[in-house]
DNA sequence: TAATAAATTTAGACTTATCTAAATTTATTA
DNA sequence: TAATAAATTTAGATAAGTCTAAATTTATTA
């Protein structure tokens, strides 16, 4: 098995090298709360590992142990996610943390059966896709409100930003996951964007609009 | 908050002075699987933060504050238990090392809205009890098959060995938590016990008749 | 109660993961 | 393309937790 910290940087070596993107030092760094030093000595230990494909100065990706080793990790992350929310009523701000912590417990017998306690769900509490026992996950193709052409209807699916702040604000304004939303107007101006849900109208401003998905 | 070497330590320390006795390095050291010199070191930084009792050479036991985080911990591991047998399915036997990893998260917050989740258990899987949010909880006054009559009718209602081997022989005899026991004999050559339980003869050693708990 | 055994602590070393500061490599731009 | 800036790595240090071996204290027993 691997350390906590190694967990960890696999995670985010992950997120930050989708699409085929290489990841920095200095990425990494900053998404981890630590010094680019410390992300080289650590990049040296996994490449021995075989876990990411190393260069120096280069950056990094996983290789398809470390990729294996991630999705499962994260895996865990959102079935916890959907855990907290639908069976102990947090709200989705508020089960990040913890989370964290919970995605590092080592029993896959325990996460299958926590997956199948709660019907094998699909989607996590902030739409992102839940990786099966296989690894095996679809991500949903999605786009920012702010690429939705007026008079379009759509439905939240998801979130780019994650952040607690990001989350409360949406909330606030009880702008859900499977909410229908229907785009009014775009303010040419600021690229505001307003809207229509549940009858009532609700402005956003292109910030949030950058960071709300919905449906294609 | 405290590491999770020194949350194992107030544990371990916590059963080895149940009933205002004195835990000693080697029992911790055997305990925690570590060395005594280890335990040593441990034991200086703990007494540091005013969570143990510690005189060299003359073992220690918790303080107040010290007591507390290790109910708290406790608290954690059976209501873990009571979830992955309860609602996940594990059996008695299968649960105590994924519990050992979960009784660490650390969100108190989640914990109690768990135990709502559950219906506030009072006891865990093998019989012990479950301390509520305030750390209370009574245990209750059990004794081993060994101490019983005979012709006298009792309820299974715990364990003293937790071990994998002990449990998993007690199930496959069908001696599980709740069941009900009369005591037909008790052989005098080797002190094993003679029992009925539902409508079948059931014999079990000394050693066995020790580590199971009834009912007064 | 002196000698021996057992338990415990101390001293010094090792590993993991981190850090700061200096050195090196790569990228940018004048 | 040479100079400068930015990114990255190396060197050396630190803290937590552990270890072995030696020293010390406490307990046992002859």
């Amino acid at each position: 098995m691997n350390t906590l910290a190694e967990e960890n940087y696999l995670k985010a070596i992950y997120h930050l090298s989708l699409n085929g993107a290489i990841a920095s030092t200095n990425q990494l760094a900053a998404q981890l709360n630590t010094k680019a030093s410390s992300v080289t000595d650590m990049l040296k230990k996994l490449a021995d590992k075989e876990l990411i494909n190393y260069t120096p100065y280069q950056g990094v990706n996983l290789t398809a142990t470390g990729e294996k080793i991630a999705i499962n990790i994260i895996r865990k992350h959102r079935l916890w996610e959907y855990f907290l929310v639908e069976k102990l009523n947090f709200k989705w701000d508020e089960v990040h943390e913890m989370a964290e912590e919970m995605e590092h417990i080592s029993s896959n017998a325990l996460i299958d059966r926590l997956d199948k306690f709660m019907g094998y769900p699909k989607y996590d509490p902030h739409g992102d896709p839940i990786p099966d026992c296989n690894g095996l996950f679809k991500a949903h193709n999605l786009r920012p409100v702010s690429a939705v052409d007026v008079n379009e209807s759509v439905i939240i699916c998801g979130v780019r930003d994650h952040s607690t702040v990001f989350l409360q604000y949406l909330e606030k304004h009880g702008l859900m996951i499977g909410k229908n939303i229907a785009i009014t107007d775009i303010i040419e101006f600021d690229h505001s964007v307003i809207l229509m849900m549940d009858n009532k109208k609700v402005q956003i401003s292109r910030e949030v609009a950058n960071n709300l998905l919905v449906s294609i």
